[in-house]
DNA sequence: TACAGTCCTGACGTTCACGTAAGCGTAAGC
DNA sequence: GCTTACGCTTACGTGAACGTCAGGACTGTA
């Protein structure tokens, strides 16, 4: 799920397969605009032929983690730390320690997160049990 | 956690604890905004002393179900629907599966989007160790 | 060549979840 | 009896994440 290239990993000489804008929207259950948005906060950047978009197998990885982190409950600024942690750059000393720093606060976040969710599920067993308590009652 | 209460549960005698919108606000980090905005829309219902609200316990019950579901991503009208099934009347058999199913539902949700934590955290571990390869490759 | 289909760029509108005054009531303390 | 603290309602403002036109270009096809 990596979008950072290590080496030359030597790519298939085949065309690879592009999308239009509307494939992806009709794909990932999302709007036209919706995708010109992420554009436009720089969550995506499309190949342009002419005017026209054109999305690379890069761009659809992008979109899937956008939808997951969306999903988390993050916003798209917060989204957009996280995904771009995935191609970042080896770069200079200062900036991996920033990035391991923000590994860290996502880190403590989606543990949270997690927390919550266990919790929410244990009680929602409870309350289940207590339903069917009540169901058989009546029954 | 339960709000429901399923017999006459003998409460104590002495008077139980109640707050201030204030207190409550300070306790739980949140605006009095806030908590007015979510009596506004029927997550919380504090006493009314006059025109002066006052908190209960289970009024902190629910902020902290509310407040959880926030960190979930949910919406407030999705958070109302969760919190609800905690305190149902028993009620008749058609409240009772209707209950079931949207019990189901949250399940799903749920376990999708722990499932999109697991991920991120795999990959997040992933991020964290290239990120360390290439910091002891500069050292 | 006409027209349907797909794409584009503005740019204003909308919903949610509050923020932010403005203006007023009331009870405590000096 | 005046101030200070805390609380209230009413109501307009705001940022995020898109929705929804309007107007225009290009492309295949009947």
């Amino acid at each position: 799920m990596t979008l950072r290239k290590r080496k030359g990993a030597a790519v298939p000489h085949e065309t690879a397969r592009t999308w239009t804008i509307t494939e992806l929207a009709g794909e990932y259950a999302v709007t036209l605009r919706t995708l010109r948005h992420y554009e436009e906060v720089g969550l995506l950047s499309p190949e342009r032929r002419g005017t026209a978009r054109v999305f690379h197998q890069r761009d659809r990885i992008r979109l899937e983690l956008i939808l997951r982190g969306k999903r988390l409950g993050f916003t798209l600024p917060e989204i957009a730390t996280i995904v771009n942690m995935y191609d970042e750059q080896p770069g200079e000393a200062g900036q991996l320690e920033y990035l391991l720093d923000q590994i860290e606060v996502r880190r403590a976040e989606l543990a949270q997160r997690r927390r919550d969710i266990e919790d929410t599920l244990t009680e929602l067993d409870e309350v289940e049990r207590r339903c069917r308590e009540d169901l058989s009652r009546l029954g």
